[in-house]
DNA sequence: CTTAATAATTGGAACGTTCCAATATCGTCA
DNA sequence: TGACGATATTGGAACGTTCCAATTATTAAG
């Protein structure tokens, strides 16, 4: 069954032409007359002919491969990014390489290089946990376009395009705060990380700014998925002076603490108010809705690719720092009947 | 800065050896002296080699790449089992080309072509809606060993692994009748998918078993997303002789029926028994936990990558058709207050 | 010592494409 | 008619690797 493979020159012999011809077809290119074009594609379709693209990398060092490489893609946000690359980095003609890292820089370091191996012209990622400048170094000195998303690295002499992390927590609590909320708990995320610390300090200075304190106790780190929600918000309600209302490290989180709370039986909306961060797809159709700063992780995943494919295109770009906008979008977990209770009660 | 290309013959040269033997050492041949392999090793690291992989693959016709195309990576079900691949991929030396199909089959149709001119090895693929044998056909006869998940697709002659739809189905509605349902609803999903066909079949297997009559109010179609989930449900609290259970088409919907439920004061697992489908990573967390037919799909996803590998590693094989087991896990979401309640109803 | 066997190493051809420079074909204008 | 430009086409070299057959160095056996 596996015949053997049908080359430009199998194609070139039947068709009467020679093989330049017909890899100028193949190209599109416009030096070649409609009618040798026809009976080209022609015999391309009879023969049944595949591209091979390992010959044409190796003659043009150019690839038409992008990489995205992501720390879980477990997490709907990081899979919606995926997707938001795919989109534009397909229409753009290239095709996509992805690989998940599982948060493990190990095997990070085995993607990153097999994709150089492979010859990729450009690299979005967004690093596993602990990742430092110096592991990219090898990847950045060989001047492959390389987008840093969600997470950025410090010094790494790339490009990155992360969200307004600050700002959005920023504008959450002070939704809160406005709402009535005093006792504010930040629930979720590893401390470890970039974005958890700017997502902090747009928490602490909401506090601050109003004058209220910003006691550690009310600051609970976990993993940063719907389990390690549950358990950050059981830890919460065992304090003495409980919280009213939470700002969660992203939306799996949020959801867990929903999941928490009716565990108590506490109806979150009603009886406690949660806000979560990134806006991922079931935030909308969650019961309830759930509150959350949008970070629209397929438009950024759209930007990403843009912004490398720029990149690519440019040949060498000076690396930029985008920092994406991100809005509070305000639907019914941290409802109205919060509202009135914290009011009451404060 | 992109300084050009090192290539096995910088690297002979530097070495003091012949290429013949750098591409030796690069793949780990016993012919090779131990001083000279440490030797090429070293001007390896120091000149900062990078494997090319066009050029082996262009002289050797196999690639070390196998290909994997979802339909649908934003669902997690999807992405959990690309995990699942990568994972088993991975330790077998290769890596992962994935793409994402939106059940588009143009789209499918442009992927698959672009693996195969990237000359992939294999390829997993779970295809999208109303993909037809004669799709597949010139894929198939071109030889390159294919494993079908989650859908199977009629007479296309090649491996297939699909989950025992019917039986999961049989026992999750077998179970919601012992607890004393009567009125069992379908809920979601698309029902012109051999899934859907599957799934319904033990449905309305288990009802005829009971001599309980299926009627087709009670069978209440959507997409198979959580958006979904809701507007079934909400179709299914306007009959006039309502459901008191429901088996979702997937944990999906059964997540979006639970919202549904919540939107009109109706408490999943207490209220209304609601089972899922797949049993993805969220459905024992969830609140309440969600009694669902678990899929395990990354197990899946591990079970299609070693199928795979072994039929490239044969060369050619009998395609097989394998039916993965199917356990219901019992959760809250079906919960014993349930039992009592319809118990008394009925 | 010679010879045979074994262990290491090697040059060159091949893989399927693209690119370059060169050539062939044609109509047009002086 | 000849020269010219425009339009199509072409052969051959090159890309970086692997593989084969051939060679050289080393050891063991006689």
């Amino acid at each position: 069954m596996a015949k053997e493979r049908v080359t430009v020159i199998d194609i070139a012999r039947a068709a009467g032409v020679s093989k330049s011809t017909v890899s100028l077809v193949l190209q599109g290119s416009s030096l070649v007359n409609e009618a040798t074009r026809a009976k080209v594609n022609a015999v391309i379709r009879e023969l049944g002919y595949v591209y091979n693209r390992s010959a044409a990398n190796l003659r043009q060092a150019k690839s038409k491969i992008i990489g995205i490489v992501v720390n879980d893609l477990t997490n709907s946000f990081f899979a919606e990014l995926a997707v938001g690359v795919d989109a534009v980095v397909q229409s753009a003609g290239f095709v996509q390489f992805l690989a998940n890292t599982g948060e493990k820089s190990e095997r990070q370091r085995e993607v990153i290089a097999s994709m150089r191996e492979h010859g990729v012209s450009g690299l979005i990622i967004s690093p596993a946990r602990g990742t430092e400048a110096a592991d990219l170094a090898p990847l950045v000195e060989s001047g492959i376009p390389v987008v840093l998303v969600v997470r950025d690295i410090a010094r790494a002499g790339v490009s990155s395009l992360i969200s307004d992390n600050r700002a959005g927590a920023l504008a959450a609590v002070r939704h809160l705060i406005a709402r009535g909320h005093r006792r504010i708990a930040f629930l979720g995320g590893f401390a470890d990380t970039a974005v958890f610390e700017a997502r902090m300090r747009g928490y602490r200075d909401a506090l601050r700014e109003a004058g209220l304190n910003a006691g550690d106790d009310l600051v609970i780190g976990s993993a940063p998925s719907r389990a390690g929600g549950v358990t950050a918000i059981e830890q919460a309600m065992m304090l003495e002076d409980r919280p009213t209302a939470a700002l969660c490290f992203n939306d799996a989180v949020a959801f867990g603490v929903c999941d928490g709370l009716r565990a108590r039986r506490l109806e979150p909306g009603a009886d406690f108010a949660v806000i979560g961060f990134d806006d991922v797809i079931e935030a909308k159709t969650a019961v309830p809705a759930l509150t959350t700063v949008s970070v629209d992780p397929q438009g950024m995943g759209e930007r990403a690719a843009e912004l490398l494919l720029k990149q690519i295109k440019a040949g060498r770009a000076e690396p930029e720092a985008i920092v994406g906008p991100v809005r509070l979008v305000i639907r019914q977990s941290c409802g109205s009947a919060v509202e009135r209770r914290a009011k009451e009660v404060s």
